[in-house]
Order: C-alpha cells, then sequence, then structure tokens
DNA sequence: GCTTGACCTTCCAGTAACTGGAAACACTAT
DNA sequence: ATAGTGTTTCCAGTTACTGGAAGGTCAAGC
C-alpha cells in the first residue's frame, strides 16, 4: 500500500501521512526498494484513530497520549476517560465564550439597519465593551 | 504616551501593540528623540478597537477591513453589515460543530465505566465513526 | 557623577499543525 | 522512448502572536 493509497483510506492527506510520521506520532512506515513508503492494515488503524482523535479536538500532544493508551493492552479506562473529561470540559467552555459572542455579535447586527447611512451600530459596538 | 501606558490603556501586551504596526495593521506610531514611540488617544482608540474585533473573532484581514470602515466617514453601514452577518453565520456553524462534537464525546465518557479495566470505548469510539 | 532598575529598542527564533511548491527519482502504459 | 502520474526530500509559508537576547534610555538615589 503506497501512501495515497494508505491517505485515502485513513482520510487524510499524504502530506498530513507523512508529517504525523516525520514527528514521530505514529511510527515511521517500512520502505521499498525505490525507498516508496509502505503501509499495511495496522499502520492505516492507527492514522484513522488520529484523524478522529483531531477531528474531536485532541491536540498533537493529547493524540500521542491517547495512541498509547490505544496501544496498551494494559492501560486502564480511568486514565482515558480523565483526558477525554478534560477535552470536553474545554468543548464546554468554548461553547459558552461562542454563545455569549454570538448573542453580542447578533445584537450589534440586529441593531444595524444596513443602509447607506454612514451611522452604524456595530462599528460603534466594537468601539467600546459596555457592561456586562 | 509611551507604548506600556498606551498597551495598558489598550488592554493589549506591548508586543502585540509593537506587532500591529509591523504588519501595518495601525499606522506606525511618532517616534520620540530617543526613539521610543509615542501614542495618543486616537491610537489606543484603534488599539481598543483592533482588540474588541479581535475578541469577536475577526481575523487580522477582516480587522483591516472593519478598520478601513471605522476611519471613512462615508462608510456604509450596509458594508459592516455583510462582514458582521459572515462572521455571525461563521460562529453558528462552529456553535454547531461543536455541539455535535461535544453530544459524541459526552455519550463516549458516559459509557466509559473509568475503572481499572482496560475494556474503554472511549478508545473504541476513537477507532472508527459510527453513522450519523 | 555613578549606579540601579525599569523601560525601551531591534532582531531572531519558536509556537501549532500543517500546506504549498520545487527538483528529482520511480513506475506504468503506450 | 516518452508521457504522465506517483513518490521522495527539503525548504518556505501560513496565523497571530510570544519569548528572549543584546543593547540604548530615563529617573531616582547616593
Amino acid at each position: 500500500m503506497n501512501i495515497s493509497a494508505a491517505s485515502k483510506a485513513a482520510g487524510l492527506p499524504a502530506k498530513t501521512v507523512r508529517y504525523y510520521a516525520d514527528i514521530g506520532l505514529v511510527p515511521a512506515p517500512a520502505r521499498s526498494e525505490s525507498g516508496y513508503r509502505s503501509y499495511d492494515g495496522a499502520s492505516v488503524r492507527k492514522l484513522v484513530f488520529v484523524r478522529r482523535a483531531r477531528e474531536f479536538g485532541f491536540s498533537i500532544s493529547e493524540c500521542r497520549e491517547l495512541l498509547g493508551l490505544y496501544e496498551d493492552r494494559r492501560r486502564s479506562s480511568a486514565d482515558v476517560k480523565r483526558i477525554a473529561a478534560r477535552r470536553l470540559a474545554e468543548i464546554a467552555l468554548k461553547q459558552k465564550e461562542l454563545q455569549s459572542l454570538h448573542d453580542e455579535l447578533a445584537h450589534l447586527v440586529d441593531a444595524c439597519r444596513g443602509d447607506d447611512r454612514p451611522d452604524c451600530p456595530i462599528i460603534d459596538g466594537l468601539g467600546a465593551r459596555r457592561a456586562g
């Protein structure tokens, strides 16, 4: 399996597949005689795992941790749950921030007539923070 | 007003204030005889404007646009509203993504006993995408 | 006048996680 | 033989800063 087949199977760009091996996130693949990278099912499964974890917003360094646990037959669920719960808390926080951002900006957009006149509550609203 | 006073007034690190002038986002400030940057109220107002816009998630390039409109006495509300509405749509999309991410990860965390046993729904759930 | 310390300057490098592109080699089909 | 596609390495660029080194400036205290 050359890199483009593996990258298609994993759902990642070939560049990214190379990159993940370069930084040691996944093991460097075997090479053909001519130097082509050669992938098997196990490598692809790891790449899928990493892609999924990245989609969940885990950082590369968290992916390293998770991948370690993924490969370790003796890992406890507790370790994994700890990392996932931390990530979940970050997501919840991000959601709250995004919500207040949305509300504030939506308020400004609503207050803006959107016509040709220079008077604009959005610009005014960006100029100074209101209480809250 | 030296840079640290201006940066405090604007609510930005001094490094960032320098950076914004370096990339031409705000005009380069006047200099004292000894080469110190010297800020006035107008520069500070612009910096506050940029800080606020950045807090709203506008990119530097969008800030450039908005700042241009902010400074242009003849700008129409429509221009500003268009940029803000686009940003609002992006925020809404991000919110939806974050929500499904949250739900899926929360589901996995709930399904995990979090004990010492190696059986772990989170790890399993990262390995393959379920329908949905 | 001299020192101390805070503040200022420029410049270079690093961060996260890739992505784009050039130059050159390998493989396949015609 | 040649064309076209796939692959390799390596370097640079992206975004929006941030950290740090080396050195100049200013005000206060002795």
